[in-house]
RNA sequence: GGCUCUGUAGCUCAGUUGGUAGAGCGCACGACUGAAAAUCGUGAGGUCACGGGAUCGAUGCCCGUCGGAGCCA
């Protein structure tokens, strides 16, 4: 069977197409690990893989929340876990797709989330907005200072995350703990380009999705309704701007890139420091030969101890 | 051609009753456990259009040049 296969980094590099193309040579399927995918109906702006695209190989984990609905980490988890499970019983090689490095973790790596308070978590919302965080802060740091210390005083949200957690279990784990430590043997294929090549490669997208119909898209979105979240992807939240009259269409294309932008950074980030991740030039003709190499060196056990942990930065 | 307004960070603009400047956005870097494409932190960028004058001292006042906007002709 051999160990799961994630193929990870920033937006408009192709990991969706490879993932295909090592789902054919593998036998195996492919599990969507892109928190915005999740959506149904979200499907030009996130650049989902059409039915062509997907050529026959089945795919987990897309279309699974209405627009309209919340979902988070903690429910991936336990619907990713539900599909690897169900793959391996299958003999069904699992390949991860995705560029939410959060829920690439959540579904790989040993993470526990203790539940939630709904009634105690709009309590401490209320008071972050009315008393400011730094009344959250100073409380967090008189139950567990070591937590408090590693959250910022203005960063409501964590804030109000970790009161919560607190209150429902006495005390809020560290995390130092479960770093870039695998509880499902994987192996991770980061795709990586210059950061010419990835800003030249996020505009053409950019310009495709908006020819693909990404305003019609939205415009049917808003009909239904759409969640905060949904409503804040990137792509969507500037298209909801110019449908409001707030942006003119120039400026949300333009804007769409500029976020983009920002996005690829930010996930270069998060898999960037992660030790396990095998970089692979997203561009290389023979890309999908040296995934397969990797997968068979991890199969092998030849990939177990983490590369050097050098942190990986744009070219 | 005349009159008025205007030129400050990559962009949009504050500001200094004269003591060499700020914001938002962008950019770079970082944190990240139930919204994560979220939430938040740190930082780098400015001969204050150019030239001259008065002043101890000019981005600010005066004169001129160049660029932009509007009104009148």
């Amino acid at each position: 069977m051999g160990v799961v296969v994630a193929v990870v980094g920033p937006t408009a590099t192709g990991k969706s197409s490879l993932a295909v193309s090592l789902a054919r040579a593998l036998g195996g399927e492919v599990v969507n690990a892109d928190a915005f995918q999740l959506y149904r109906g979200m499907d030009v702006g996130t650049a989902k893989v059409t039915d062509a695209e997907r050529a026959g190989v089945p795919h987990h984990l897309l279309d699974v929340v209405e627009p309209d609905q919340v979902t988070s980490v903690a429910r991936y988890r336990a619907q990713g876990r539900a599909v690897l499970a169900d793959l391996d019983a299958r003999g069904r090689r699992a390949v991860v797709v995705g560029g939410s490095g959060l829920y690439v973790r959540a579904l790989l790596d040993p993470m526990s989330f203790p539940g939630t308070d709904p009634a105690l978590r709009a309590a401490l919302e209320e008071r972050a907005e009315r008393e400011g965080p730094g009344v959250l802060h100073d409380e967090l740091a008189l139950l567990d200072p070591a937590a408090a210390a590693g959250i910022d005083r203005r960063n409501a949200r964590r804030l109000v995350r970790a009161l919560e957690v607190h209150a429902l279990t006495g005390q809020v784990p560290p995390r130092e703990l479960t770093r870039y430590v695998y509880e499902v043997p994987a192996v991770q294929i980061g795709l990586e380009l210059s950061r010419a090549a990835l800003d030249a490669a996020i505009s053409a997208r950019v310009d495709a999705m908006w020819t693909a119909g990404l305003v019609e898209e939205v415009r049917r979105l808003r009909e239904v309704g759409l969640s905060v979240t949904a409503a804040r992807a990137v792509g969507y939240a500037q298209v909801l701007a110019m449908l409001d009259g707030r942006l003119d269409e120039a400026s949300a294309r333009e804007q769409t890139v500029v976020a983009t932008r920002r996005l690829a950074r930010k996930q270069m980030g998060w898999f960037g420091r992660d030790p396990r991740v095998r970089w692979l030039p997203a561009d290389a003709g023979d890309l999908l030969d040296r995934a397969l190499g990797l997968v068979a060196r991890a199969d092998a056990g030849q990939l177990d101890d983490p590369a050097a942990p050098t942190r990986r930065a744009l070219p």
